[in-house]
DNA sequence: TTCTTCACTGCAAACCTTTGCAGCAACCGG
DNA sequence: CCGGTTGCTGCAAAGGTTTGCAGTGAAGAA
C-alpha cells in the first residue's frame, strides 16, 4: 500500500535515483524535474523509508534514551530537553523505561542498538563493565555516572550533599541520617561519600539507611526507622523519598520541620507543591539532557566513509569529554533549627527560597577532554 | 565493526541462510550445526540487524507511543503498562512526546511510521480527519478519543464528571465551575457535556472557564477568576490543574475545602500527597495502556503474505473494536459541604477514601465489534 | 536394487534506498 | 570547429536479512 521510491519514479517518468536525489540532494536535480517529482510524491503520499535509508547510510537519525523509571518526575524535564535539542539537529528521540532493572536495561540497549545512532544511558543500574561492553556495540553517552573512557554528563550531587549537610549543621543538627537510594546507583555512592565527609568534619554523626527503592513508598517505609534512630535531620536520596518520608513521619505524629528536618535531591516540580515545601538540592536535569545529546551528536557533520569499514557512527570516541554540572541547594520549609533551640510552633517563613535563576547553562566542565 | 550474518556464516562454514534460520527458525537446522553457529555468533558478538530484518519481513517488532506531555504524571502508568504488555509479546515501545503540539504530533507519526508496526495515539490533539489520514499510513489505536472506524480505547470521563457533579450537589453546592482543558481534547468535550447535563438536572449553574493548559500553572492562573465568579465548587480538567488551583486559592487566602471544594480527574499519585488530599475521578490508565497494545497486536500471529501486496501489517482493520473503560470517583479531603452549612474549621476526616480496589481489569466494552 | 521420503542446506531474489561513476547534451572560450 | 566544462540523469552495486525453491545425501520401503 505505501508508495515506494519506485512508484514515484514510474509516475514521474524518471529513474529512482533522481527521485532519491530530489529528497536527499535537491540541488543536484533540475528544478523542473524536481517539482514534477515532488508533485507525484505528494500525490502518492510517498515518504522515504527511513529503515531502508538507514541500511545504506548507516544513520537512522534516531537516538535512544534509556531511563530507569519514567514515573519518577525527575526524568521528564531531562527527556523533554533531550528531545528539543535532538529536534534542532533533525533527530528523533525514542524513550524506553527499564523499571530499574539492569537486565531489562541491557536487553533494551541491544534492541535499540541497530535502530538508533547512539544511546543516552541515564542513571544506569548496570555495571561499569557492562556499560563499556555495550558501548562497543553502539555509541553511548552516560548520564549520572562516571565511567572512564566514555563520554559522561554528571551532576555534582557530592557538592549538593555537602551543602545540604552544612546547611543542617548550621541549623544545629548533629544527629543526621542519609536515606540511601537503589543499589548500583553512582549518585548514591557520591552522596554517601560527600555527606559522610561533611558530617565528620562538622563533628556530627551520619547514619546511613539503605539501600532503598527511590520512590515515595521507599521513603515512607523508613519513617519508623528514622524515628527510632533518634536523628533530627535527614538527607534523602531524592525528593520522592523525602516526600514519602515526610508523609510517613506525619502518620507517626512527627512534624517536619519542627521535630525533624528533611532535605531532598532533584527539586522536582512536586517539591514546591507539598506542604511543607521541600528544601532540596536542585539538579540541572534539563541542561544534562541537552548536553548529553550534544555530546552524542558532536561528530554529526563528519562524513561517513563508504564501503571500507562500518560507519564511524555518531559519537566517535576519539575525544571523550566528561562534563560535571553544578547543583544548588534550595532552602524551603522542610528544614528548621534543632528542636531544642527552636522558637516553638513558628516556621521561619522568612527569606523564602534563596535560589538563583534556573541554572540552565552554567555547565562546568571539570573533566575536560580526555584521550581514550 | 559490528558482525553481520555474513561474518558468522564465514566463521562457521555455512551459508548465510543457515545462520538466518538458526535465529528465526531453529527447528529447521541440524542441532550440531546450530550449536556451532550459535557459538560463532556469540564469539563475534553478532546480533541480527533489526532494521534489515524489518525491511523484508515488514515487521519491526516495535510500537510507537505518542503522548502529549511526558511531564504530566497521568501518562507514566499508561506508558509502563503498555511497555509491559508489549514486552510479553516480544515488542518494544518507543515513547515520543509532542509538547501538546498537533504539528509535532503529525510529524512524529510520520517519522515513526516506517520504524514501527503500529502507533498508539494517546490523547491526540490533532483533528479526527488528520488521524484518519495517518491511520492509512500506519496502523493506529487511539487512546482517549473516539474516532469512528478506528480502534479506540476510551475512559468514561463523562460518567466520572457526572459522579463528581452529583457528589458536589449532594454536598449542597449550586454554583459550580468547570476548569476546561486544552483545545482539541476529546476528554474535555465529554466532561463539559456530562457535567453540564448533570448540573442542569440538579438545578445548579455551571460556569465553564477555559480552554486552559492542562498543567499546574494553568490551574493556579485561574484562582482569581474562580474567586470572582463566586462559585463554591470546582471540577478541574485534571488533577494537575486542580492542585494548581488549590495552590492559587491558598495564596488568595481561600481555603479548600472550607471555602471552595475542588475535584480533579485522573487520580495521579500526586493527588494523595498534597494537602488536602484530592477528591478526584480515577481513570484506569494502566488498563488503557494494556488494552491498547492488545488491540494493536491482536492480529500479530497472522502470517504475512510474501511478494504480492505489502504487509497486511499489524492491526489490520477488519474488525475495529472500541472499548470504554470505567472511571470511579475517589472522595478525599478537597471537597466538603457548602460553606454556609459547614461545621467550621473541622474537615470531616471521616470515612476516608471509599474506593474499590484498583480497577485493573474491569474493562467494559461498550462499542463492541464494529465492522468498518 | 530402485524409488520415495526426509532432513538439512545452498542459491538467489527481494525489500527500499543511496551514491560513485559514467553518459549525454548544451554551452563556452579560443 | 574543437576541447573542456557544466548540469543533469541513468546505471548498478551495495547494505543485512528472509525465504521459496531446488539440490544433496542418507535412510527407509518395496
Amino acid at each position: 500500500m505505501p508508495a515506494t521510491i519506485r512508484d514515484v519514479a514510474r509516475a514521474s517518468g524518471v529513474h529512482i535515483s533522481t527521485v532519491s536525489r530530489t529528497f536527499s540532494a535537491p540541488h543536484l536535480v533540475n528544478p523542473e524535474t524536481r517539482v514534477r517529482v515532488l508533485a507525484c510524491a505528494e500525490e502518492l503520499g510517498y515518504r522515504p523509508n527511513r529503515a531502508a535509508r538507514a541500511l545504506i547510510t548507516g544513520r537512522t537519525h534516531n537516538i535512544g534514551l534509556i531511563i530507569a523509571d519514567i514515573a519518577n518526575p525527575f526524568f521528564p524535564p531531562l527527556i523533554k530537553a533531550a528531545e528539543g535539542q535532538a529536534r534542532h539537529r533533525d533527530y528523533h528521540v525514542f524513550v524506553a523505561d527499564t523499571n530499574e532493572d539492569p537486565a531489562a536495561e541491557e536487553e533494551l540497549v541491544h534492541a535499540l542498538a541497530k535502530q538508533v545512532d547512539g544511546v543516552l544511558l541515564c542513571s544506569p543500574r548496570m555495571s561499569n563493565a557492562l556499560i563499556e561492553q555495550v558501548s562497543r556495540e553502539v555509541p553511548v553517552v552516560v548520564i549520572n555516572r562516571q565511567v572512564t573512557g566514555l563520554p559522561c554528563v554528571m551532576m555534582d550531587v557530592g557538592q549538593g550533599a555537602r551543602a545540604a549537610i552544612e546547611h543542617l549543621l548550621g541549623l544545629g543538627h548533629r544527629q543526621l541520617a542519609l536515606l540511601g537510594g537503589p543499589r548500583g546507583s553512582w549518585t548514591n555512592q557520591q552522596m554517601r561519600r560527600a555527606a559522610g565527609a561533611a558530617a565528620r568534619s562538622g563533628g556530627a554523626e551520619l547514619t546511613v539507611l539503605g539501600p532503598n527503592p527511590p520512590t515515595e513508598t521507599g521513603g515512607s517505609a523508613l519513617a519508623t526507622q528514622v524515628r527510632d534512630s533518634g536523628v533530627t535531620a535527614v538527607l534523602a536520596y531524592n525528593d520522592l523519598m523525602a516526600i514519602g518520608l515526610i508523609e510517613g513521619l506525619d502518620h507517626l505524629g512527627i512534624r517536619v520541620p519542627q521535630d525533624v528536618s528533611v532535605v531532598g535531591v532533584d527539586d522536582i516540580a512536586l517539591s514546591r507543591l507539598t506542604r511543607p515545601k521541600l528544601t532540596t538540592v536542585a539538579t540541572p536535569t534539563a541542561a544534562a539532557g541537552r548536553t548529553a545529546v550534544d555530546m552524542l551528536l558532536q561528530h554529526d557533520s563528519e562524513l561517513r566513509p563508504r564501503g571500507g569499514g562500518r560507519a564511524a557512527a555518531v559519537g566517535d570516541r576519539r575525544t571523550t569529554a566528561q562534563v560535571m554540572l553544578q547543583t544548588e541547594l534550595v532552602i524551603r520549609d522542610s528544614t528548621g533549627p534543632l528542636p531544642g533551640r527552636s522558637r516553638p510552633g513558628s516556621v521561619p517563613d522568612g527569606p523564602g527560597p534563596h535560589r538563583l535563576a534556573d541554572p540552565g547553562s552554567p555547565t562546568v566542565t571539570t573533566g575536560g577532554v580526555v584521550a581514550s
